[in-house]
RNA sequence: GCGGUGGUAGUUCAGCUGGUAGAACGUCUCGUUGCCAACGAGAAGGUCGCCGGUUCGAGUCCGGUCCACCGCUCCA
C-alpha cells in the first residue's frame, strides 16, 4: 500500500461498528469529545450478552452477590480509600518550551530516587527536591515551572449550594467496601463471599485515545472476594489444579524478558508465583470467561505487575492481558490482592466496625489478672502524683507487673517504686470463644468494553472477501435471521409468520427481505448472525425450512415443529449444528 | 499537553493553480429474482468538523478552535 499503513483490524472494526451500529463516538454532532462512547443497537445487546456471561459464571454458578450503587460518592469515600492521593500524577512544564513531564520519572532519572519513594512524596517535596537539584528541561534544559497535579477522577459539588465534595467513582469496588456489614449479613455471616457490582466508572484521563481501549466513561465489573486470611484455602482448587495459566514474572519482566511460562494451578501455588489460591482461582476463571466470548487461550497471558506499576491497595497484583492485532498485549482484567486494606480504611474514617467474630474450635481457657491500686495506701504517699499512677497502673497489662513483683519484688513508674502491698491482685477465670479480625479481599476487575473490543476483533473474519463476525453463538446479537426466498406466492407472510413464533419462544430475531437471498446471508454473516432460516416453496408444501449456519455456509432442512426445541439446545450449547441433520448438498 | 498527518454522503474516498459538490459501495421504492454481496428503472442523503478572516466569489488560501490517527506523555 502506497499510503504506508495497511488497513489494521482495530481500523476494520471501528468501520464497521460505526456502519452497522456497534459503537461509535459519542456527541459527533458537536464535534465529538475523546473518551465517550455510544453502543448502538447491535452493540449493546453484543455488551448485555457479555455481561450475562459474567454474571453465568460468578453469580449463576458460584453464587456471588450482585450489588447496583451509585456513581456519584461523597468525597470522604475516596479520602479514606487513599485514591484522592494516588489518583494524581505531578507533571512539570518547562517554561521555555513547553513539554511536559511527570515529575516521578524526571527525578527517578536524574536523582537515582526509586519510584516508590517518590511516590510516597508530596507536590512540596517534590517542588523541594527539584529546586535544591536544579533540574532543568529534559529537552532543552531550561528551567522548569512550578509541578502542578492532575486529578484523574472527576470532582463534583453534591447538592446546589457547593457544600460536600463529591467524586465520580473511578472504580465500582468502594461501593461493596462501604457496604460490607450490610452484604455480610446477607452473605449468611459467613466466610468467604463475594460481591460484584457491574457499572459505570470515570477516569478523567489526560488522553483517552485507542478507541474503546481507553475510556473517560467505561463499564467495569469489579468483583470483591472476601475470606478469612487464616483460613486462606479455595475448595475449588481440587477442580482447578490441573489447569494451566500462561504467566509472565516479574522478575523476567525485570530483566526486559517477554516470555511467560506455563504454570498449572498447582505448580503456581507450590511455587508462591501465586500467593493467594482465591486470587488464582479467579484468574482461571477469568480465562475461561475470555474463552466462552471467543479469545483462545494461547492468546491471553497474565502478567505479574512490577512493585511501582501495582495499585496504593494492592500486594500483589496480575494483568490479564489479550494479544490485539494494534497493540500487541492490552489489560482485560486486574487481579489484585488487596488484603484488608480497604475495609481497615473505612474503619479508621468512620469507626464502623468490619471485623468479623470468629468462633475458636476449641474455647481457650485463660486466667485473667487484674492489678488494683490500694487507694489508702497510694493516696497518701505519692499525694499530688496519685492520679498518674493509678492512671498508668490501669493501662499496663496486668501481666507486665505482677512479673515485675515477681523479679523485683517492686515496679516502677517513672522513679517511683510501687510495690506488691500497695496493690491488690485478682484473678478471673475467662474462656475466650472466639476472636475478632478483618477479612482479606481478592479482586478480579474486568474492563466490560475491552471485553467487547476481543470479543469483536477474534470474531472478525474474512472469507471469500466477504466480512464475518464469527461470535459464540452465546453472545451473537442476533440469534436467528429469517428469510423468504423470494418476496411472492405467500413467502414473505409464511416467513413473518415463523419469525414470530421464534420470537414467542425468546429468541433474538431479525427478519428480512430486502434484496437477494445471497445479499441477506452477508448482511447477516456481517452481523455476527450465527443461523439463518429460509422459507421456500418446500415450506408451503411440507412445513420445512432449510437452516444455514454461519462460519460453514452450510445448509440442512428441519420441520418447523422442531424448531422451538433445537434451537433452544443449540443455543444453549446442547448440541451442534451438525446435530440438525444431513447437510442439503449444494449444487 | 507537545510534534506529525488528517476531518467532504450511512461507509470508504476523489475534488489540479479559489468559480456555489462527485464516485463506489450501502439504504429506500417499483419491477425482476428458486440459496450465498444478481439485474433494470428511479429516489433519498452533504450549510465539505466548527468559528472568524482575505476575496465579487472559499471544500480549496490565512488565523483560531474542536476531534481523530501515529509518535512522545498518560493508562493507579
Amino acid at each position: 500500500m502506497s499510503s504506508g499503513r495497511e488497513l489494521d483490524k482495530f481500523l476494520l472494526i471501528n468501520e464497521l461498528a460505526r456502519r452497522r451500529g456497534f459503537f461509535w463516538q459519542s456527541f459527533e454532532i458537536y464535534g465529538g469529545v475523546g473518551g465517550f462512547v455510544t453502543y448502538g443497537p447491535l452493540g449493546t445487546q453484543l455488551k448485555l450478552n457479555i455481561e450475562s456471561k459474567i454474571r453465568d459464571i460468578f453469580v449463576k454458578k458460584l453464587g456471588i452477590l450482585e450489588i447496583e450503587s451509585s456513581i456519584v460518592t461523597p468525597g470522604k469515600v475516596f479520602e479514606a480509600s487513599g485514591h484522592v492521593n494516588n489518583f494524581k500524577e505531578s507533571m512539570v512544564e518547562c517554561a521555555d518550551c513547553g513539554k511536559r513531564f511527570r515529575a516521578d520519572y524526571l527525578i527517578n532519572e536524574k536523582l537515582g530516587i526509586s519510584l516508590l519513594d517518590i511516590e510516597k512524596m508530596s507536590l512540596s517535596e517534590i517542588k523541594k527536591i527539584i529546586k535544591k537539584n536544579k533540574l532543568e528541561c529534559l529537552d532543552c534544559k531550561a528551567n522548569l515551572k512550578e509541578p502542578t497535579q492532575f486529578l484523574t477522577m472527576f470532582k463534583t459539588t453534591i447538592g446546589p449550594y457547593s457544600g460536600a465534595t463529591g467524586y465520580g467513582r473511578p472504580e465500582a469496588a468502594q461501593n461493596i467496601f462501604v457496604e460490607f456489614n450490610r452484604l455480610y449479613k446477607m452473605a449468611r455471616e459467613k466466610l468467604p463471599f463475594g460481591v460484584i457490582q457491574i457499572g459505570h466508572a470515570l477516569r478523567n484521563e489526560i488522553s483517552p485515545r485507542q478507541g474503546l481501549i481507553r475510556l473517560r466513561e467505561f463499564t467495569i465489573a469489579d468483583l470483591e472476594f472476601f475470606f478469612d486470611p487464616e483460613k486462606a484455602e479455595s475448595n475449588f482448587i481440587s477442580e482447578i489444579e490441573n489447569e494451566i495459566l500462561p504467566i509472565l514474572l516479574a522478575e523476567k519482566r525485570k530483566k526486559g524478558k517477554e516470555e511467560t511460562s506455563n504454570f498449572t494451578v498447582q505448580e503456581a501455588l507450590d511455587k508462591k508465583v501465586v500467593c493467594s489460591e482465591w486470587q488464582i482461582f479467579f484468574m482461571v476463571m477469568a480465562q475461561k470467561l475470555l474463552l466462552e466470548i471467543g479469545i483462545p487461550v494461547e492468546k491471553q497471558r497474565f502478567i505479574e505487575k512490577l512493585p511501582w506499576e501495582k495499585a496504593h491497595y494492592a500486594t500483589q497484583c496480575f494483568d490479564q492481558e489479550v494479544y490485539v492485532d494494534r497493540w500487541g498485549w492490552i489489560e482485560v482484567s486486574g487481579h489484585a490482592y488487596r488484603t484488608d486494606y480497604d475495609l481497615s480504611s473505612h474503619m479508621k474514617a468512620t469507626g464502623a466496625d468490619f471485623r468479623i467474630f470468629k468462633e475458636l474450635e476449641k474455647p481457650i481457657k485463660k486466667i485473667q489478672y487484674f492489678v488494683k491500686p490500694k487507694m489508702d495506701l497510694i493516696g497518701p504517699k505519692f499525694k499530688e502524683k496519685t492520679a498518674e499512677i493509678i492512671n498508668t497502673i490501669s493501662k499496663t497489662p496486668a501481666k507486665d507487673i505482677i512479673e515485675s513483683f515477681e523479679k523485683k519484688g517492686y515496679y516502677m513508674i517513672g522513679d517511683k517504686k510501687i510495690s506488691e502491698n500497695q496493690v491488690e491482685v485478682t484473678q478471673q477465670k475467662n474462656i475466650v470463644r472466639g476472636k475478632r479480625f478483618i477479612p482479606h479481599v481478592v479482586e478480579p476487575s474486568f474492563g466490560v468494553d475491552r471485553l467487547f473490543y476481543v470479543a469483536l476483533e477474534y470474531a472478525l473474519k474474512n472469507k471469500d472477501n466477504r466480512t464475518i463476525l464469527s461470535f459464540p453463538r452465546s453472545i451473537a446479537p442476533i440469534q436467528i435471521g429469517v428469510f423468504p426466498l423470494v418476496n411472492k406466492d405467500g413467502l414473505n407472510e409464511k416467513a413473518k409468520e415463523i419469525s414470530a413464533l421464534l420470537r414467542t419462544e425468546d429468541l433474538l430475531v431479525e427478519f428480512d427481505d430486502a434484496g437477494s437471498i445471497g445479499r441477506r446471508y452477508a448482511r447477516a454473516d456481517e452481523a455476527g448472525v450465527p443461523l439463518c432460516l429460509t422459507i421456500d416453496y418446500r415450506t408451503m408444501i411440507d412445513d420445512t425450512v432449510t437452516i444455514r449456519d454461519r462460519d460453514l455456509w452450510k445448509q440442512v432442512r428441519v420441520a418447523t415443529n422442531d424448531l422451538p426445541r433445537l434451537l433452544d439446545d443449540y443455543f444453549k450449547g446442547k448440541i451442534t449444528f451438525e446435530d440438525f441433520g444431513d447437510f442439503i448438498k449444494s449444487k
